[in-house]
DNA sequence: ATGAAAGCGCTAACAA
DNA sequence: TTGTTAGCGCTTTCAT
């Protein structure tokens, strides 16, 4: 009765139920389980339907480890970001995008594990490898997109599928995913500026290694050129909120013939913070500078005055972007097909205004 | 030569390596390499650095999967994000936390296995029944400590072991993270406002369920009562900017003298989304209304005017966290001591001034 | 000090 | 249709 022998019989203690002990119940092989819960054919209805009882009692699901070892799926994604904690802090960007993929992901069952390094070097690739290494995930979800981005030649080397979130740098060697049309969101802003009779417009982007800020400074360039114009200053800074300011400070202090009277900013969070900055210099937004941020996060909605931004819709390019990797992984696994991506677009708030004549 | 014939020898194609190539390579057993690896006594120095020679050389690490099969630790630790995407994206709280927990796994190479769900019923349970049945993570961390939050019992039942940031609701059975001295953020906040001149003090606070509201929502009003004061209105809201801008609306429609001049909210998000909707309806901050936040995050710095808020060190807090589950598991894991927690404190900046008299 | 071998829970060939 | 069995990569007795 009290036995602890080993494999004499089912009465487990009560540690976790495993395949075995569904069989036993349903009276059953081990096999028979497994081709049920993996949909297998070979399976007669009423042997089906007691494997799925005695499953269903044993509130039993196979454990994703075995599974992994057998050689099949990890049921997870990586992903890892190589940001300061500070500024994901600052800008919410990340988290709408991580909250898209795990929409998709879930309900395949699939998790997303986290890394979140520092920006030290090598602290990124360190991190690629242990995830390879250690066959952790099934594949790894790359955001900011970098010019010669090393990290694909690492995923390659490394065999692991990887997605990119975003604009690839010419012919990069990873898939990704981006909305057709990324140029209209910038070309809108800079025609509604033009259109509200600003003529010396600034730009702050972020670090200069990102394809993504390449990009649209070529747009902004690129647009009011086509216009006839010239672009105003062009500020690289990092994606910080700090570094809007100091931009900020750096453009309005210029003599007033000179200054901008309008500015677009790498994201959201740093064209508030702008705002702010300017109030603080005593110039008024929209009166004295027009401001349009990128992202269209929430945050927009209830600053004062509401900030006119770029949008693009950050949540649905997340499960874009974690359904092209279960297309990429396994056909099988991408259920419905998302949402399509539509190009980001202009959303004209309250933070860009006429231009005041001097 | 072209032979593929099962075990004969070593000249794997070009998979991932195994702790069978590496014994290979170093002329030794498996099971001297796994001793090595696992830093077990028995082992010549010779020999050990054989292996790790090796090891090094193959890039080889040991498989997550197969120790976690073999009964050991899975290395991830699981986290539940019962949150909507939207209120996730506005307010960074989670991701401080989650920062701070990360700088702890890390170097014990664990990953954090995020599962955001929303707010549907039933979904947060299934997502940690799942968790547990999946043997997928070694211990859940839980994150806003519901009052009678059944997610205790659920854990226990489901033998995963967890532990809450966080107050818990008077003797729950999970363990818990927590500075000492919590009260003293809220008490120094209404004793600023008081000395300012405040009499009229609102409190507008997150969702009754959520044990850290309460707490505070009692902290404020005892110290007003130790103050002799009475407190001006509660309103209950949920964590979201509108809800703020809605509750803010509430306040000011008040008539003059029981409008109140001061409030406090429960985060910084709020507070900053409130301080714009009082602009907008012609309050200025901080001469007509004085605003204090919580949670002391990066935006509070850079609003116009600069946010006055009680200041918790998320970041840390995630990682004592982290470092408390750790400890749960398997002390070994716990590398360093965390730095200690501090209580809440006041910082005060530009929100809060004097009461203007009516 | 070192190695052989038995599983951990599962899947898939192969038998029956 | 069903069951038997050999591993997946690793750790851990138990021999040697």
């Amino acid at each position: 009765m009290t036995n602890q022998t080993s494999g004499t019989s089912r009465p487990r203690r009560s540690a976790k139920p495993t395949i075995a002990d569904v069989a036993a119940l349903a009276g059953v092989s081990v096999s028979a389980v497994s081709k049920v819960v993996n949909g297998r054919s070979g399976i007669s209805a009423p042997t089906r339907q007691r494997v799925l009882d005695a499953a269903d009692k044993l509130r039993w699901s196979p454990s994703v480890t075995a599974v992994a070892l057998r050689g099949a799926r990890t049921r997870a994604i990586g992903m890892v970001a190589g940001r300061s904690s500070d500024l994901l802090a600052t800008d919410p960007h990340f988290t709408v995008l991580i909250s898209g993929i795990e929409r998709e992901l879930a309900p395949a069952d699939y998790g997303l594990l986290l890394h979140i390094v520092g920006e030290e070097p090598g602290a990124e690739e360190r991190a690629y490898r242990r995830l390879a290494a250690e066959r952790r995930v099934d594949g790894v979800i790359l955001t900011e997109s970098r010019i010669d981005d090393p990290r694909f030649e690492l995923l390659r080397q490394l065999r692991l599928p990887a997605v990119l979130v975003g604009v690839p740098w010419q012919a990069d060697p990873v898939v990704s995913v981006q909305a057709a049309g990324q140029e209209a969101g910038v070309r809108a802003a800079v025609r509604h500026l033009v259109e509200l009779g600003h003529r010396e417009i600034a730009y702050v982007s972020g670090p200069e290694d990102r394809v993504h800020t390449v990009f649209r400074r070529r747009i902004f360039e690129s647009t009011l050129a086509g216009l006839g114009l010239r672009p105003g200053p062009v500020l690289i800074s990092d994606f910080s909120a700090q570094g809007a300011v100091a931009a900020t400070e750096e453009l309005l202090a210029a003599p007033a013939e000179r200054r901008p009277t309008a500015v677009l900013f790498a994201n959201d969070t740093m064209a508030v913070a702008a705002m702010n900055a300017a109030r603080r210099l005593g110039f008024e937004v929209p009166r004295d500078l027009s401001v349009i941020g990128y992202d269209d996060l929430p945050l927009g909605e209830w600053v004062y005055p509401r900030l006119t931004t770029i949008g693009q819709d950050l949540f649905r390019l997340g499960q874009a972007t974690a359904a092209k990797m279960f297309r990429l992984l396994d056909p099988a696994l991408a259920v419905a097909e998302p949402p399509p991506l539509r190009p980001p677009e202009l959303v004209v708030r309250e933070s860009t205004g006429p231009a005041t004549p001097l």
